[in-house]
DNA sequence: GAAGTCATTTAATGGCAGTTAAATCCATTT
DNA sequence: AAATGGATTTAACTGCCATTAAATGACTTC
């Protein structure tokens, strides 16, 4: 497997969430930041290896096994993302391009290890969830910040991603991995009153809705596909 | 620069040990395990990119410039393996496989913060020398233990690789940055006596010639090309 | 110095992944 | 039902990196 079409099964997976029956061969070119020949090129290729299902003119869709190699690139990618912000102190902002190239690393052993070392996360720090070895999303209590009530309580686990935004987190002492107990809401502008390391703060809505929190109650130790 | 390109480059470093009045296509190919016309053809491109002195059977020789690539791949490829075996738990014989692919990953800053991370090592585990950011590579006492006099001390840096023999090593409890003193050698045998983990062992003349030590005596810090 | 041998290069070809340009399909409009 | 327009596919070509087969160069040997 190659690492272009490794990346054509990741774009394929994540473009099968907005487009249920069939995923078209111009969205995908958009994706691969190529021209659609290109795209249908590929996707003939992929469809005789049996990764995907192809109909001309009607898109495409992974098959189970395409699927399955699509989940461990997905993995692979934000642990190594994981890896890059919790041990070599890169910011978030920084690791995707990195993790582009890693995430393509064959060895299967070297994934378990990486894994371990990272003491199995369940999401990276953009706080996008990570398939265990076997493929299975791990289902967890994640929210926007902004959708939170007063008493709530729980981790930062992710940020949505823009230099800008992580030079303001940056100024504000707010890291990842804090934890943040929600102690009211605005509702003339939507702001959040939170506690963090022991201090009060105030967060714009903006704000809020670009903080993934973990929270603390009714976890669930199950995972799902 | 491709993952080939840089192959070739790393493989010629190495070949100009060998062969300092130019690398023959042939030896080239066979470091390769291609063709010799690959090699030409490769060689044609590199030389083209400035990276290589080509003179059509008179073999190859590295430009500044092509030195410069062929030791930085050398270095991530010495970090990587540290870190595998440091970090990950691998064991010596598995990670050059592995390394080959990390090698070629391209980002400055994650070299330099994997060098950082690993409190910049000297010798990777196999007790090869790590060249330092600018390229130069470390002045250390490098010596084999068949190679060492009753009184003499140092860390285990480094050994031969294959299967058998890091077995073997791990049946004896002997590991990686251990300290050995040593303390006699049988003319009889050429096998010598040793200190490890407080421990007295005796080692036959063929482990004796596989175990790399750096020696505590007269240790330099510099560093040369 | 001609012949032979080995190393090396050139030429032709194939797979992968991209490009541009032309052709084709599908759905809608008239 | 024909025409139009957008999405998609096909065709022809390019660069990279390998292959095999043929040609050529360099050196030894007689």
């Amino acid at each position: 497997m190659t690492f272009s079409e490794e990346n054509y099964l990741k774009a394929i997976f994540h473009l099968e969430e907005d487009f249920e029956d069939g995923v078209p061969t111009n969205a995908l070119a958009e994706m691969m930041q190529t021209k659609a020949s290109s795209a249908t090129d590929m996707v003939k290729r992929l469809a005789e290896k049996k990764l995907l299902h192809y109909i001309p003119y009607q898109g495409v869709r992974l098959t189970e096994n395409g699927e399955i190699h699509a989940i461990q690139v997905i993995r692979k990618h934000r642990l190594w993302e994981t890896f890059l912000v919790e041990k070599l102190s890169f910011s978030w902002d920084e690791v995707h391009e990195i993790a582009e190239q890693l995430e393509h690393i064959k060895s299967e052993k070297l994934t378990d290890r990486l894994d371990k070392f990272l003491n199995f996360p369940k999401v990276d720090p953009h706080g996008d969830l990570i398939p265990n070895k076997k493929g299975d999303f791990p289902v967890i209590n994640k929210v926007r910040l902004s959708e939170c009530q007063a008493g709530d309580k729980g981790t930062l686990i992710g940020v949505e991603d823009s230099k800008e935004f992580l030079n303001f987190l940056d100024n504000q002492q707010i890291s990842l991995h804090d934890i943040i107990e929600v102690v009211g809401k605005e509702e003339f502008d939507n702001s959040f009153t939170i506690e963090i390391n022991s201090k009060i703060k105030t967060v714009s809505s903006k704000t809020a809705e670009s903080l993934f929190l973990l929270l603390d109650v009714g976890r669930e130790d199950n995972v799902t596909k």
